[in-house]
DNA sequence: ATAAAAAAGTTGCAATTGCAACAAATGATA
DNA sequence: TATCATTTGTTGCAATTGCAACTTTTTTAT
């Protein structure tokens, strides 16, 4: 996967962080880093580590808006939520963020040096490649039965994995939440599915069948 | 909203076409783009018109991936699902596209020319503004119950309109179809949601009380 | 190695939803 | 303005799901 800073030298990415008004930060784990970014123009992309986004309701319900890991971008550009004021990003790991001011891409410089360049194409290949992700989550999110929802996240899995003999990358936990289902009820559905042989799993490992 | 072309020249917006081999195309209703787009490299941007992307199965059930309005982007880097054999992107109405190869962003030969960083520029803010509508849908989408999943909706239409009172931008039909839920239940959600007086809803026309 | 924490797995039950099959209202078109 | 198409609205019913309240297994940390 990109790194924004990829084809780069260190000394192009010093000016680069100078233009951008550009910071890394590190955070410990259970950081709310809200508190700590220019709300209305920075974009952090993740270096390391990973941080929810959760948004709390009137009543203290807490919901999971996403979970980012490497290389996602967050910002009130993006998460227009972010903007107000239930929202929080809280890290939960050793994490590494760096921030750029989202408005100084419009007004640089350095506009024409090629490192400036490449770095606008990193961005643009790290953006698009989120959007895939995006578009793939909401593929899942719009069938209508849990079942369909692990058929077809399933099925993504086979494609990018090559095989009928899948590796889920995280935990079913995690899994039933990324498919915003109750998860009690998703291994249920899983139980159907291996009793009907439509697939075989144990755990994180999973066959399909079809 | 942003325009891909914007404060771009006739002269260099021709130039530029020449760069990305660019070519605008008009279709009419009913047209399946993809028979004549190139699968791989291209991302299309919709200039004015709609279209949809279905998917269909093995046992032919359609599936409605996405509905795309202008200035909408897609393309195989976006969507995966298109380099598929079961997709197909039909125009709903007379629908003018753009295509651009996407492999010529890296390697232009004008690319320290004004014109190109104003369009990469431009490109940049398309995809932010594309990033915060996906993000918004995956946080609707991501609700349990047709309930909360209306009233996020609806909260987001507040925000966006300034207002309590809110006009749907398009029918109860389709915001079934956008929240990929039953279109009777929703409606009689909608029913239950004005007895209890939290909402007051007549065809697009909706007032929140909450 | 063992305690503590997290994840996986089960089950009953009530609430929510999708589906089907309608009728009524609204909009478009010739 | 008559007709056709689309959208809106209704309801019964079965299927799916979420929730709660567990037990068991696996992982992590000291």
């Amino acid at each position: 996967m990109k790194n924004l800073f990829e084809n780069i030298s260190l000394k192009n990415k010093e000016k680069l962080f100078k233009i951008f008004r550009a910071s890394t930060v590190k955070y410990t784990k259970g950081i709310n880093i809200i508190d700590y970014m220019d709300r209305t123009n920075s974009i952090g992309i993740i270096d390391s580590g990973s941080i929810d986004i959760v948004q709390t309701d009137y009543d203290g319900n807490e919901t999971l808006i996403d979970e980012l890991t490497t290389n996602d971008i967050f910002g009130s550009t993006i998460y227009s939520i972010v903007l107000s004021d239930e929202c929080s990003i809280v890290t939960k790991e050793n994490t590494i963020v760096t921030f750029i001011d989202y408005r100084e891409i419009e007004n640089a410089e350095f506009i024409k040096s090629d490192f400036y360049i490449t770095f606008v194409q990193n961005l643009l290949a790290i953006i698009f490649e989120q959007m895939s992700l995006k578009n793939k989550r909401i593929d899942i999110l719009t069938k209508k039965t849990i079942r369909n929802k692990l058929l077809t996240y399933f099925k993504q899995l086979s494609r990018e994995q090559g095989s009928k003999s899948i590796t889920l990358p995280f935990s079913l936990t995690t899994l039933a939440r990324f498919i915003s289902v109750d998860r009690s009820a998703m291994i249920r559905e899983l139980k159907y599915l291996k009793e009907e042989g439509i697939i075989d799993q144990k755990t994180k490992k999973i066959r399909l069948y079809y």
